[in-house]
DNA sequence: GTCTATAGGACGATAGAC
DNA sequence: GTCTATCGTCCTATAGAC
């Protein structure tokens, strides 16, 4: 069993390091919110910081991925899929008005020219994202190449609604972004 | 006239916290690469590096936004205006491989929780993206609620297609996002 | 307007006791 | 495994000479 301690401390870095960045978030403040005993970061993470911001990013894209799932998981039609997503996203955002588990896009934007392992984390975890889209969509009859275009251009389009939505606080972007995706959708389904 | 010390701050600074983010970027980085004497930053900027931010956002912002007009200027159609602007950061992001002068997102992320000045900043700057895209669907013979929402959803596409670009150092997201957005103008075109 | 110098604090990281 | 103490660095911001 893991220990206790370390996945707590990753939980907490993950959060901070979503919702205020990398940057101006400090190991100190990590410790101290989530109660971990103080001398004991360097010893789970030997690596330090970058080591840390790579386990809690990792986790954070786990985390998106089985929302994803667990968004779709029940619904037959793929546009409904997709949408019970997003609804599930804009439940998420109008409670806590945060980017809690929800996007790794800033943590993306922060590495992507400084971390070259960092940027492969989030690229693997959007690839991720785009493919269990790309999945239901041919689960629902759409054939290959259409749906991995159709993944990735979900993936795009839910991101951008997510900075949107937070920056302006209010959830019209993705509104949307629901809306409209059907169409990209259903184009394939009746023909 | 301005003064162009002042200007060449700026151009710095929006520069760095577009691509580096404002975290990751100090005040003396900034004077360095600017060439600015060292002594004149508070000298422009009284209120610091958060006035630096905000003059930063501000420029960053009226950039893009003379760029998506000048991309979407000769064309007739609404549809090949979108993708000339998409073209045009595919173009960019192949030659630079960073979001300079192409999104404010990374600001955006890092601001909308602690400083609601900035927060308010990056909104009204995506509002006005959302604008110029709207307006340009009304252009086009589309009505005014379905203009506005396509615009919307046009800002969303673009931005996130923009992170998994450059996360993913291939252009994929935005050639796709490219593609698709035409079914969605296309729909109101012909009926 | 521009410069130097420095205050004062936060940060990442390490060492070593227990 | 955990804790304290601390090093050295970087940062923002200010003070004051020129």
């Amino acid at each position: 069993m893991k220990s206790n301690v370390k996945q707590k401390i990753i939980e907490t870095a993950s959060e901070l390091f979503q919702i205020k960045g990398i940057g101006a978030t400090g190991l100190s403040e990590i410790l101290q919110r989530s109660g971990a005993p103080k001398g004991s970061l360097y010893y789970y993470f030997p690596g330090g910081k970058e080591a840390l911001v790579e386990a809690a990013a990792e986790n954070a894209a786990r985390i998106i991925c089985e929302k994803i799932q667990e968004g779709m998981a029940d619904e037959k039609d793929p546009v409904h899929a997709v949408q019970h997503v997003i609804e599930g996203m804009e439940k998420a955002l109008s409670r806590e008005g945060r980017l809690h588990n929800l996007s790794i896009s800033l943590i993306a934007l922060e590495t992507y020219l400084s971390d070259d392992r960092l940027r492969g984390v989030c690229h693997k975890a959007f690839l991720a994202m785009e493919r269990l889209y790309a999945e239901r969509m041919k689960l629902g009859g759409i054939p290959s190449p259409e749906a991995e275009e159709l993944g990735c251009v979900i993936q795009s389009l839910i991101e951008g609604a997510l900075i949107l939505s937070v920056t302006g606080r209010d959830n019209r972007p993705l509104r949307a972004a629901g809306m409209q995706v059907a169409w990209l959708i259903r184009r394939h389904q009746q023909g």
